[in-house]
Order: C-alpha cells, then sequence, then structure tokens
DNA sequence: TTGCGATATGACAACGTTGTCATTTTATTT
DNA sequence: AAATAAAATGACAACGTTGTCATATCGCAA
C-alpha cells in the first residue's frame, strides 16, 4: 500500500523537497487522488479533499514541474517574443502585465527578444525558440504580431498564439488591440481645437502597423475639421530620437513651417524638442508638440508631452490570459478585446 | 533490442517530436548511447558519435527538457530577481545581458520583479519563487544583491547565488562590481577641471549601496583637489526624477548656490535640468549637470547629459555565466571580476 | 434488504531522460 | 596466444507526475 515515502520527519528545515508519496501517505489516500485535489478534479469527498489539503499545507508541498510536464504531455510555458528595442517602455508595460498574468495561473513566462531589421531568419529563430524551450503558447506583441512569416511558423507548429496590435487578427489567433487611429485622432482635435492650423506630422517605422493607424488618426481629424491635408507636412520618422530630430529639421525649414508637430511616439517627440530647442524655438509658444505612448521620457523632458497613453500592461496581462485559457483547455469567451486610449495633456501642446 | 520506437517515418512536417529511442534506434545504439553524445560525455568513440549525431540531425531531435530534469534532478533555470522599477533602463541591460548568457548555455530565465519598499516579505517571495519554479541558481542584480535577508533565504536552501553590486560580496557568492567610486571621482575631477569650486551633489536611494559609493567618489575628488567638503552642497535624493528636482531647487535656493550639480543618476539629473529650466538658468553655462548611468534620457533630455557608463549588459553576462559554471559542476576560476566605468562626456557640462 | 447506477478511490503504466552497474569490445602486456 | 586492464556500450531502474482503467463505496429505488 505504501508508496515509495522518503519516510518524512516532523522537522522542517533541511528536509528533501516533499513529494506527491508524502503527501499521499500522510494524508491516508493513494496519490492519485492527491493528484486530484492538486488539479482541482471533481469526483472527491469534500473530506478527503480536506484530509489531502492540510497534508499538502504541513508538508509544504509543491508539484514537480517537470515531471508534470512530462506525465501530462502539456507546457505551462508561455513564450514572449519581442523586438529588443532601445527604449524598452513598451515592452517593459507588455512584460509586466504577461509576468502578472503568469504568475496568476502558475504558468512560466520565456523571454525571446528578436531583431526584426536584421531578418536573419526570423522564423526559423522562432522555430527553434518553441521547441527548444518547450514553448506551449506565444505572446507577440507589436510588430512581432504582424509578421506572417513568425504567425505561419507557429501555425504550422500548431502553437496557440495571442497577439498585441492595432491591426485585426486572424481567426485562429487571440488578440487585444488598442484603437491608435482614435487616439491620434484626439490629439489631433485637441491641437486644433488651440488653434492650429498648419500642424506636421512624423511617421513611425513602416514596419510598425501602429505607424499607419496613427497616420490615418491625423488624417480623419483633420478632414473633421475641413483642414485640407498636406504632404508636405508629413515627413517619415522611424520611432527613435535621431529620426525625430531630422524630420523636424525638415519640417521647420519649409517655407511655411508648422505651428504644431504630432510625432508618432515620445521618443521622436522627444527628438523634435531637441531640434526645436537646439534652433532657440519657446515649447509650446512658438511651436507645439505632441508624442504619443506616455512613455518614460514624456515625463522627463522639459516640458512635458502631451502624449496618449495606451493601457499597454493591462492589455498585455489580458493577451496572456487569454492564452492560457486556451491553453488549458478551457474555451475562450472571446478572441478579441478592444481597449481605449487616453489623451495626457501637459505642457508641450 | 528495439525500444519503445515511434515508428519513424522519413517525412517531415507533421511527424510527433523525435525522442531519444528514435534516435536510437535510427543510430544502430543504445538510448545511453545517444544520451552521452548529447551531453558530451567521454568514452564514445569517434565513429558511433558521428553516426549518432548524423541521426539527431536528421531527425532534428532535441532533447525533452522536462524529462532531463526530472532524472537529472538538475536545474537548468536561472532566477533573476530584481526591483521593478520606473527607469528601467538598469533592468534592461541586466536582462539583455543574463538572457544571452543562458542562451548560450541552454539554461533557461525566468524573472521575478519584486518591491523592496513596500517589504511585505521579501524573503517569502523569494523562497516560493525558487522553489515553485525550480530554480536551480539566481542572479541578483543591485539593489537586491545587498539585501542579506534574501541572501540568507537562498543560502539556506541552497541556491546558488551571482550578484552585481558595487559592494564587496560574502565568499561563498560569485559577484561582479563595478567600481562606483572612481566613476564618480572622474566625472567630480571632470568639473573641478572645468573650474568649478562649488559642486552640489544629490544622493541616491538610501537602500542602494551605490549610493554610499558615489558619495564617496564625490568626497575624494574634492579631497584630491583641495577643496573642502560642505555637507550644505549634498542633498538626498531617490533616484527618481522628482527627487532630483526637488533636491536642485534646496541646492539653487541656498546662499551661495553651487556653480555644478552631480546628481547620482541621469532620472535626477533630468530633473534638475527641469529644475534648473524653470528658474530659467542656462546650462551649462549658468549651471553645470551630469548624471549617472548612461541610461536612455541622458541622450533624450536637452542638453544632452555628461554622464557615466558601466557596462551592465557585459556585467550581467558574466555574472550569469559564473552562475551557470557553478550549477554545471565546473569549478569557478575566479568568483568575483570587477569592471571599470567609462565617462562619457556630453553637452550638459 | 437487494440491486444498480453514480461517485469516489486506487493500482499501475506511461512520459523521456540520466545514473548505476553489468557486459562487451578493444588495446596492452606477458 | 592468453591474460589483463581499459574503454565503449548497453540494460534497466529511477525521477514525480498524470492518464487509463479497474475496483470499492455510496445513495437511492425496488
Amino acid at each position: 500500500m505504501m508508496g515509495r515515502s522518503t519516510d518524512k520527519t516532523q522537522s522542517d528545515g533541511a528536509s528533501a523537497k516533499a513529494t506527491i508519496f508524502d503527501v499521499a501517505s500522510r494524508a491516508g489516500v493513494s496519490i492519485k487522488t492527491v493528484s486530484r485535489v492538486v488539479n482541482n478534479e471533481p469526483n472527491v469527498r469534500d473530506k478527503t479533499r480536506e484530509k489531502v489539503s492540510a497534508a499538502i499545507a504541513e508538508l509544504d508541498y509543491r508539484p514537480n514541474a517537470a515531471a508534470r510536464g512530462l506525465s501530462s504531455q502539456r507546457s505551462f510555458v508561455v513564450g514572449l517574443i519581442y523586438e529588443n528595442p532601445d527604449e524598452f517602455s513598451y515592452v517593459k508595460d507588455v512584460l509586466n502585465g504577461a509576468l502578472g498574468a503568469c504568475e496568476a495561473a502558475g504558468y512560466t513566462l520565456i523571454l525571446r527578444p528578436v531583431a526584426i531589421a536584421k531578418n536573419d531568419n526570423l522564423a526559423a529563430q522562432v522555430k527553434q525558440f518553441i521547441d527548444e524551450a518547450a514553448i506551449g503558447g506565444v505572446v507577440l506583441p507589436a510588430p512581432i504580431g504582424d509578421v506572417t512569416e513568425v504567425l505561419e511558423v507557429l501555425r504550422e507548429a500548431n502553437v496557440p498564439i495571442a497577439t498585441i496590435t492595432p491591426m485585426t487578427s486572424p481567426d485562429d489567433v487571440l488578440s487585444v488591440h488598442c484603437d491608435d487611429e482614435q487616439a491620434t485622432a484626439l490629439l489631433t482635435e485637441y491641437l486644433i481645437d488651440r488653434g492650429h492650423q498648419s500642424i506636421g506630422f512624423i511617421k513611425g517605422h513602416p514596419a510598425h502597423a501602429a505607424s499607419d493607424k496613427r497616420l490615418a488618426g491625423y488624417k480623419k481629424a483633420l478632414k473633421s475639421a475641413s483642414i485640407e491635408f498636406s504632404s508636405k507636412l508629413v515627413r517619415q520618422g522611424y520611432f527613435d530620437f535621431k529620426s525625430g530630430r531630422s524630420a523636424t529639421a525638415k519640417l521647420l525649414e519649409a517655407q511655411q513651417p508648422p505651428t504644431a508637430i504630432i510625432a508618432s511616439n515620445d521618443d521622436m517627440a522627444a527628438g523634435a524638442i531637441f531640434e526645436a530647442r537646439e534652433r532657440g524655438l519657446d515649447i509650446p509658444k512658438q511651436l507645439a508638440i505632441v508624442g504619443f505612448d506616455d512613455t518614460h521620457v514624456a515625463s522627463h523632458v522639459w516640458p512635458q508631452l502631451t502624449t496618449a497613453r495606451q493601457p499597454i500592461e493591462e492589455m498585455a496581462r489580458v493577451a496572456t490570459n487569454l492564452l492560457i485559457q486556451r491553453l488549458s483547455g478551457r474555451d475562450v469567451e472571446s478572441p478579441s478585446e478592444l481597449f481605449g486610449c487616453e489623451v495626457i495633456i501637459r505642457e508641450s501642446a
């Protein structure tokens, strides 16, 4: 009847880790029953459940993840594949959200930074990642979630996906969205309300789907206000400080420079402020500048940036939860969720 | 002779994952020999090794981590416990370094953000972390690495530790250091060389050992230059923008305000710039400001910060490697390494 | 009571590795 | 060629769970 118990003494301290056998013998049941209790399975009498729970608590028992994974063939690992950027605010929020969800559900989060730019076989990297670490499902924040190549590999490997992206996603992909377009429109309207008629726009990195959305929001707001769109007021940027700076330089050197500039993210806005400063312009009096994302820099430059904030951390938490639901075999009620953005008014506009 | 092979067909694609049995039968050897090859163990004839390697490649075999961990009772997991800050640059670098080292060695990195401030049983959190995720060893970046409470729990649980800290560490702890004191001294000398005699200093968070080191460097440089130290020129800060700002306000409101300010990190330096700006001061003409860490903000404020840079990512990589060496039973040649800092001259001073 | 379906529990074989120890093969010495 | 040591290989039992299926027990109707 007794299994291979480790002859556990009462003493705490340096005692070896308790196994399911120890718990079983302590509670006077079979290991299978302990397993049932641990996994919240049905068909266990309340009284038995209590006995087992008590034994678990007394022995400070924690299931061995390796054994569990090996036996059940399930994976309790969520992979997070992200582009490793200079400006980490976004990834940080994603990370915290995903981490929180995993922790709550007893899952493990494993990271995989990749570089989209130097395209050294992204698909292969992803493939290697998922079977090396026995990944059960992956969370793909923007812009990785928009790379079809990656989606394809994962689909083939039968790995569930949750994306965080401004785009609409394929049916088999869980996703959370935020309305970048609307947020940018709100930002633009705010400037228009403050009397600006000539508003410059610095586009984001072309590889990010968000870039198009934000531009679209800008155009939409202009249209609503019956201001004619001019491509001369739009410059390409790459989401970094430097490109924000040079785009601003070009905008300001135009014959009719804008009185306000919308940068598609905060870093570029910081670059814009920098460039304007160098030219001796007063912000916001001579030039209003707004950013996007409400990253750390936004409140650390002078003047502080008016910007828009997406609830990234919360979005990541929800995305990860959707994924975990699917991984644990439960039905996912709604495979896609939409979040709102918030405009944050500060002094730069 | 044949084990439980999965009757593998040649076809790739949706074939189930290859196991050690598949490789063994393909190579015509026992599973144990495959195991030897995979783990680079001795006593395998070259010819056999080749055969097995070929089979591994053909079947795209990768050892099952769960089975491996279960059987060997070893853990291939490194835990990273860090304080979850607002300003993420430091953690980002640590993360990248640790991740790189783990990846190269086939280890897995697992994250655990904690909050030192609200001291809700840090020790218990750490304890839970290590046995929940079957952590083999942990990397402790500053300031966690200086919390004796945490060190104690880990020691008790017999978990190897590698710290990244400016302090000297206990003998049983692997560690990498950077000379904060010297770096701050260099920064101070630089200001003195530029003619500053009255230099304000904003201290870092008292819970961080680095704070003391940096202050010490400041004092040392003053002494070398025969400038008398005045406690009136030193203010307490907490490594955040806000405290940097208010400390600067106090320094500037003094009867004899300094002509230069050293902030113990970049965020506080950004706060200093902000405050000086608000008061209409020209930087660096009327007030020179330097920071520390060369974080993202350093190059994104105007004017860009003169600051000091520690090779954090490299330090984290080395620390993690030391840890992995110890985890894999190898002797660690030197349990402690020292890195140098670099002073980065920009426009703020 | 007896019988019977439903509910609760247990025995035991997976899962894919590594560790231990026995066995076979090879090289070396006599 | 035989004897012996050394090197290479293999058989098989762990490791700590969960899944499957058999069995014991319960509640309730006849």
